[in-house]
DNA sequence: GGTTCCATGTAAGTCGTTACATGATTCC
DNA sequence: GGAATCATGTAACGACTTACATGGAACC
C-alpha cells in the first residue's frame, strides 16, 4: 500500500510517464523502493481511476506516444494524509542471514557456497557504496550546507544509502574474517 | 520462495510445532525473516506434502495436541541444494526514506509528521540495539573465541543485527540533527 | 463467568514477480 | 535482415497480510 505514495512523491518532483518512472526507480528512490514497470503501470491506472493523477498523452516523433502523469489536488491531499500516518517498520529480510545460520547443516560444500554468496554480496555492496559516494561528490560537493529543504532531504536519503551500505559491508566483512 | 528454507534451518536447529516456530520467528531468525503463524502453517503443510518434513502428533496434558515437525533426508537435501543456489539481494524497502523525500510536499504539518516518524523509528532501533547488545553479553560473554561452527554463525548473525541497527540509527540521527 | 493462552487452521484479498504480447523505430 | 529501444500493457501465479473460526484449559 505504499508504491502509490512513492509514485506520488516521484511525480511531485517531476511529472513523468510510466516508463520514465520505472527508470527513475532504478536510481534515487528506487534504492529504497523498487518496482518493475508492470507494477507501475498497474498502480498508475488505479491512481488515475481514483483521481490522484491525470494523464496527458504526449505525441512524439519517431517514438510511440507516451502518457505523462501529473498529480491532482486530490493526489496531493492523499500524499499529505499519508505523511501524517504512522510509519510501520519495514520488515528486514535477509536471505543471506538465513543461509549463514544454515551453513552448518550443508556440509563442506554448503559452507563453501555460503562463503561464496557472502563474498559476492560484499562486492555488490562495495560497488553500490562507491556509486553513492560518487553521487555525493558530484551533486553535493560542499556537503549539506546551503541546500534548499528539498535538496537537503534528497541529500539525507543518499546519506542513508551510504550509512546502510556501510553497515552491510561491515557485517559481511566481519563474517568473512571470522571464517578465514 | 525462501520461507520454506528458513523453516528448514529452524527445524534442523530444533524440531518444533507450528506455533513454536512462529514464536521462535519472533526472536532470532525472525529478525531477518519474519512470518506469521498462518503463513507458517500453510508452508509446513506444503513441505509435508513435498516430503521435506514429517509431523509427529504429540499428546499433551491440559493442552491441545501439537504436531512436531522434523526434517527428512529429502528436506536436508533441499536445504543443501538451496545453499548452493545464488542468493538474490533482498530488496531494501524503506517507507521512511520515501516519506523523507516527500516531506517537502506536505507543508509544515507534513514535515512535522515525518520528523515524528523518524524520531519514533530512531527510538525503536535504539531499543532493538539494546536488546541485541544484551543478548550478546548474555550468550557470548567472551566474544566469538572458542565457539563451535554453529555457535559462531549464530553469533555472526547477531552481529549483523547490531551492525545494521547501528547503521539505521546513525542515519536517523543524522536526519534529526540536520532538521533541528 | 470473562479473559487469556494453547494450538491449529480457513477465507479473502492485496501485493508483487515472471513471462508474454504488440507495434513502430533506430542501430549495426 | 536482426537486434535493441521506446512505450504500453495482459495473464498467471505465488507470497504475504488481515480477519475470522474453533474448542478446550487455565487464571482470576
Amino acid at each position: 500500500m505504499a508504491l502509490e505514495h512513492a509514485l506520488l512523491v516521484a511525480l511531485r518532483e517531476q511529472p513523468a510517464s510510466g516508463l520514465e518512472l520505472s527508470r527513475r526507480f532504478g536510481k534515487s528512490i528506487g534504492h529504497f523502493w523498487s518496482a518493475t514497470h508492470q507494477q507501475i503501470y498497474k498502480v498508475l491506472a488505479r491512481m488515475e481511476a481514483d483521481g490522484w493523477v491525470v494523464a496527458e498523452t504526449v505525441v512524439q516523433q519517431g517514438r510511440p506516444d507516451k502518457k505523462v502523469y501529473d498529480v491532482t489536488p486530490a493526489g496531493r491531499e492523499a500524499l499529505v494524509a499519508w505523511l501524517a500516518t504512522p510509519t510501520p517498520e519495514s520488515p528486514l529480510r535477509s536471505e543471506l542471514a538465513v543461509k549463514m545460520r544454515g551453513a552448518s547443516f550443508g556440509g563442506s560444500a554448503g559452507r563453501a557456497a555460503v562463503l561464496e554468496s557472502v563474498r559476492q554480496h560484499a562486492a555488490d555492496h562495495e560497488l553500490r557504496l562507491d556509486h553513492y559516494r560518487h553521487l555525493t561528490k558530484r551533486d553535493y560537493p560542499d556537503g549539506p550546507a546551503g541546500l534548499s529543504p528539498l535538496e537537503l532531504d534528497q541529500y539525507l536519503v543518499l546519506r542513508g544509502g551510504i550509512l546502510l551500505e556501510e553497515g552491510q559491508l561491515a557485517w559481511l566483512t566481519e563474517y568473512l574474517e571470522a571464517h578465514s
